[in-house]
DNA sequence: AATGAATGAGCATTCATTCAT
DNA sequence: TATGAATGAATGCTCATTCAT
């Protein structure tokens, strides 16, 4: 039971991303997203524990993978200030390329439900741990204030990112997201370092 | 029917600020609240509509006071360095001062809910543009850069008030929100002066 | 909830007896019994915990009107064998007078869950102590003889009635089980007395 | 398919006895006993027409073995008595022998299922008539009364021997049931004879 | 205004069975 | 023969809401 990996795997993830996005998680059938992935409702139960599992796995699968590009990313740069300026675009980017997975990630994830939160925690911890890296490697490169409180320089760089992310996917009238991009990182880029 | 006034709406309001505090939104039952509040199940759709009614209400209620008291107590003071900080202060001290408040307003009130949504958009909208009232101002005494994006501004303000404030309510051992209250409001300042 | 008593609980637990005979327990829809009983299907989890509850309560019920008239009834008599072949006549006849409830009782009540197992034990308990009851009272009056082993004699007497009343049951082709309770109380006061 | 011979078919009738025992009819998952039986769940439908026709051909082929054994045993003896007296104790013996089977037996088996009680019904039967058998044997032998129905007579033997035998398997501390067929058979001789 | 007994819509999950390999 | 991944039908229960009193 629970297998996590394979072709029908990814198709429910990418079902349930559309479903989820498309009617919220709690008028999310099981039976829609299964019909959305073309396999049986029951078929659903051979990858994932229950409904919740399903919502906690897509997190942790984009998260993970998101995380694991930016790394990567953020690593083939030297600056401190490059890093910061690339981890503000690729958020940016991430979620402007999927709206659907945007909108499950800004609204639906945001559930109070503590099997979600837990769930979504660990690779929630990894990201923060990411931003908390750029951070550091800027006080020590000596870009950044060395009185920094590191926990609440990451609070205001995911804080801020994620309140201009929900504000995008909110938002009636569309407009580019990673186009913010720039000023975003001009604005923590400063609180950072300062007069 | 659903007069907003009176003893038993105010009771109703706080028995549901404690029972969906301890319970989360989806736990707790209107008639769980209805006890809570010393009324029959029934007497609570005489003040409301329904029950998410009750939680649109409860946040329209506390954060009409807050922001009303915000308002007045920025008011008093002329220096839009000072508004900010107390900004800041206001905020995390509000929310310290009624942790079961507190975990409604940053956990549970994060519903996908569409009506949830839309109902606390109105107040939450009165409590931007206070915030962008200070930004302005900020920005009009030339304390601010001129080139601010009020709007960005704004979302950088109220992000970052907010994760600091949500992981504070998440913590697991107890520390003073409002005792951040100076680091946060001087990565603001700097973000919204800068060199 | 829960509540033990009046006109709808008792109208549930004589529409449970109905569709529980024509369909047997598990294809006894709890919404079957609802519209039987002329309540909505949630009415029925206002007077019982689960589906469960309802079968075990319309035992504790039946089994304790039944325990209760026979108690009185055998009472009335002070001749050991008499009582003895009152018992039998009041087991049979009671079955017989309710054709649903015997279905019930002999076939239905059978199952093999532990809950429902568990639910049944006092009031059968009761019952064979009625029995016991009627054993010890014979020999005491030195009806039945000195040597019993009271617990194996009860196993014979409700061991016979209840075979007995099960070939009834299952019977196709109708017959009397009142008109064989004279035979079976020969047969078990000789068990009892003997040469 | 259905081949009803075999090392996996006995395997697969075993494996049901265990599994059945431990956990209920119902809770006894195909698979598990496939899982048991170190077949794949597939593989029992190559044996059984389903899970129904495991239960029944796992009493079928106990019974069926418990009979014959019993008729020839009986066969041994040409006292009347002597034959009931061993119709009792091969009755205990046999499922003293094996507590698994007994469970199966008095418990697991009394379903309501009316496609169980039918496959139930032929093996019983031949049982039925073996005691009825002993009966006439006595009958025949002026052992016992003349004036037996030979279908009560049948009832008050199996009725108690299954009362009896339930009782043990249902009780917590334990004892010999074979123990008790003595006192079993000295009962029932009574009630064939009598004053 | 207040009560609280009654309502009934709505859905996640299990597991016996199948069939392509 | 044997496998085991995939199927999909089937239902008990909760709880927000109503309305007769």
């Amino acid at each position: 039971m629970a297998k996590k990996t394979g072709d029908k795997y990814r198709a429910i993830i990418e079902a349930a991303v559309k479903v989820i996005a498309e009617n919220g998680y709690h008028n999310a059938q099981v039976s829609r997203i299964a019909r959305e992935a073309g396999v049986a409702d029951g078929t659903i139960y051979l990858y994932f524990h229950n409904k919740e599992d399903v919502l906690i796995s897509l997190f942790q699968v984009k998260m993970g993978e998101f995380t694991a590009a930016a790394r990567q990313e953020l690593a083939s740069t030297a600056d401190p200030f490059e890093r910061l300026a690339r981890l503000v675009h690729l958020h940016f980017t991430n979620l402007e390329a999927d709206r659907n997975l945007a909108l499950v990630m800004q609204i639906q994830l945001r559930q109070s439900d503590p099997g979600i939160r837990r769930g979504i925690a660990e690779p929630l911890r990894e990201y923060f741990h990411l931003i908390e890296g750029v951070i550091n490697y800027g006080v020590e490169m000596k870009a950044f204030r060395p009185d920094l409180d590191v926990r609440l320089a990451r609070q205001m760089i995911f804080g801020t990112m994620d309140e201009v992310a929900t504000c995008w996917v909110m938002s009636h009238h569309p407009y580019s997201l990673a186009g913010l991009s720039g000023q975003v990182y001009q604005l923590l880029a400063r609180g950072l370092t300062g007069a």
